[in-house]
DNA sequence: CGAGCACTTGATCTATGTCAACGGTAGTGG
DNA sequence: CCACTACCGTTGACATAGATCAAGTGCTCG
């Protein structure tokens, strides 16, 4: 529809535990594999039409669990990718039975981050592109935002449209670029925004 | 946000295996009660604001099972109220028992039925109200819609679009009007595009 | 009968999309 | 080391889809 096919950049799959660097594909729609629970980073799921294009589908972040419907269905509904550096563990944890305890955990959790990512498309460019950041954001308003075209796909902007408004806000001081390697960071920020 | 405020009209809650009229609220967010299978009809999800406004976050549609988070945390945490006329049952059916399996399988359809939603908010304004009418026609290709301003906050639109929209699809006979006692319903159509 | 609500349609405005040019950085191969 | 390419991000100029404002219709309910 309105976004555009991504290339799938496939890595050979690494043993239990894994460590993904910003961009690499996690899994495809289709796929057999486990279920995780991500420990650090964003990750990116798109829905995989029968051509073949990818769709933004949803996020996940610190916390949630990826690839739950695989203990289901068996394979992956949705392809995942990483927007910025992730690691990934086995989920469910321990015992392997399935504590309908925890499902329900990771039931509710899903239902708010899905309304979350709703919420990001709508209303005002800039109100879109803040919420997405304050998603993001650890405690003390530090962010590692994805590419600018991965928060259009996103927010359904352009990505030109998210330039302008990561400029601006940084132009209001709402967000400081951070030093890495003597350098502006073009994704690490600093927010000085409310954080809710 | 970029969503008004809704009127939460309410009604006694009716013993269990509830009908519902269009327009009815179901419960509301931070009520304890119990989760249901939706048997027919749609119903639109609502996170709340701290100061009480309604935002947009889901949609269930027959067969889905709402407020699952109940049995978890003891309240809901959306708002739920019936676009067209509903009926409810309640859920799990049969044993009380958390089958493990069932859970699952909810939170699979879950999962597909948030991409399906953020789908919807997402490329061209037309593109956007097919889809939605896609996702409520029957096998038929008969749709029974929400009210204008409903689409429109789905779709995050105005009302004004979505009447547009809907003009326009009856005039390129994509959609045609059934007739109701006699008179040409606003809500009712027979779509005559491929359901896909 | 009048009030309220949902819907329709027209005229105009504007936020965001589109197109284009350019700069910086990383990688690659000579 | 430099050239070369590819990719990502920035910025400007202009176009347009959809928002906004406004007026009017018809239905339902009291």
């Amino acid at each position: 529809m309105s976004h555009p096919a991504r290339p799938p950049e496939t890595r050979p799959t690494e043993r239990l535990g894994r460590r993904l660097a910003s961009g690499t594909a996690i899994y495809q729609a289709g796929d057999n594999g486990l279920a995780w629970r991500l420990q650090r980073g964003v990750v990116r799921l798109d829905s995989v039409g029968r051509d073949g294009e990818w769709q933004f589908a949803s996020l996940a972040i610190a916390g949630d669990i990826l690839g739950c419907e695989t203990l289901l269905l068996g394979s992956y509904a949705f392809s995942a990718s990483a927007l910025t550096d992730c690691s990934l563990s086995p989920w469910p944890e321990g015992a392997p039975a399935l504590a309908g305890e925890s499902l329900l955990a990771s039931l509710a959790t899903a239902q708010r981050r899905a309304a979350d990512v709703v919420a990001l498309r709508g209303g005002q460019a800039a109100e879109r592109v803040l919420g997405l950041i304050r998603l993001l954001a650890d405690a003390g308003g530090r962010v590692v935002l994805p590419s600018r075209q991965d928060i259009a796909d996103i927010t359904d902007l352009r990505f030109e449209t998210i330039s302008r408004i990561i400029s601006n806000l940084q132009r209001e001081n709402l967000l400081t670029p951070l030093r890495v390697a003597g350098v502006h960071a073009t994704r690490s920020f600093q927010m000085h925004c409310p954080p809710a």
